[in-house]
DNA sequence: TGTTACTTGTGAAGCATTTCACATAACAGA
DNA sequence: TCTGTTATGTGAAATGCTTCACAAGTAACA
């Protein structure tokens, strides 16, 4: 038996799902844009190269969105994905590691966009604490654990070199942060309960290099 | 019906399978640099957080790298899944897009570390065109197709605001160029026989907004 | 109000991936 | 050479995900 929250579904999501939930929610702007009123599973299916029946059973998993005959309303569909994907509220995110991948992040408007608000900068180099990116004062990260409590920070971006990552995520976890999104090329250790998600860019060049080597169109499950 | 070059094996791989692969790879490297002779699929699957039988039915679909009794030689199962992946030769790769992300990208070391090589950059700003960036000097991207074709270029890096990115897609493709690595929100059409990925950082911060409203470790099949 | 056209929502079927479990093989030590 | 231990490689089972196919609901229009 295990204790669920009121509410609680207890159906596990793929991931799977999630993601297309995101591209669906991106779709779906889109289309309020351009003054949509309703969208079928077929034409939401065409636009994201994936089935109807697909977009159908995603959406059938959180409730009925549809109306048959004619559709899903746009404007409300998207609100109601926005709610399951937790992104119809602002979100406070620290980055730590101000290099390369980590100044560009800070000017990344896809993130605001979606209610991630980097409102925290943190750096071990003497040079940068104290300097400002885009109206950010970069602290100390020897007063991460600190500052991170202090300023209610929910999701931490690691753009550090991957040698220091996992002493960072260690403060970080310390901190009570649940929620790291970690571009390092490193494998981190989290302990139960929090979420831990890597970005491996290099790992996207593998697959297309895969694929020109093995001269296939190897299956694409996701996104 | 398709047309496959002798020695095409016609067995499709998953892409988790191949996501894998590139997370045995690091692990690898890892252990060849602490001079580690042999590994088991338990320790690669303890180092990486897959099962024994994953790592074993994954390497399977290649041949037969291990000993019994004994386990995988690091090195040579190092090299054969570069060989696997296409990495043990150099990629040349432009980049198209020398803004945040994209000036952030010619200095990721990752990439060189795979041997994927940045060596065009193109942008379509009067005051970024001729300016050197890490020793590269931006081209115009009118000249894209032109210069593309010129230089050998294998693989492009789309790092551009998503409402060009299309435009550039056309270029890039009418240049002969059969694989892209997307940075852009967008949804590019490309002819098949053409290689498209998407990296969509926002989605990897979904993931972990999604796992908090909902309170749920949701299912993790790769990476 | 009846008819036609359309599209959802969903069990069930089909397919893909992961895990199990064990026969097989190699090494180490006596 | 024999015995114990370890670990691979792989069919088969289990699990998970996608697609099918259709009943049911809605709109539009006569």
């Amino acid at each position: 038996m295990s204790i669920s929250p009121a509410g609680d579904t207890d159906k596990r999501i793929s991931e799977s799902t999630i993601g297309r939930l995101s591209l669906y929610y991106r779709a779906l702007s889109l289309l309020e844009k351009e003054n949509y009123e309703t969208v079928s599973s077929k034409e939401l299916a065409r636009l994201e190269k994936l089935t109807p029946a697909q977009v159908r059973k995603d959406l059938s998993f959180f409730g009925s969105f549809g109306t048959r005959g004619l559709g899903y309303p746009v404007r409300e569909l998207k609100e109601r994905i926005a709610a399951i994907l937790g992104i119809n509220r602002q979100w406070r995110v620290a980055l730590v590691g101000v290099g390369n991948i980590g100044s560009a992040l800070v000017s990344y408007k896809e993130f605001q966009r979606q209610g991630f608000q980097i409102v925290k900068l943190f750096d071990n180099d003497q040079r940068k604490i104290g300097s400002n990116h885009k109206g950010i004062v970069v602290s100390d990260s020897k007063k991460l654990e600190e500052e991170l409590r202090e300023s209610g920070i929910e999701i931490v971006i690691l753009a550090v070199p991957a040698t220091v990552a996992q002493y960072i995520v260690d403060d970080v976890v310390k901190a009570g942060v649940t929620s790291i999104l970690n571009f390092a090329p490193a494998n981190l250790r989290v302990p139960d309960g929090v979420y831990l998600r890597n970005e491996n860019m290099a790992m996207e060049l593998e697959y297309l290099s895969f694929a020109m080597v093995n001269n296939q169109r190897h299956k694409r499950p996701r996104q």
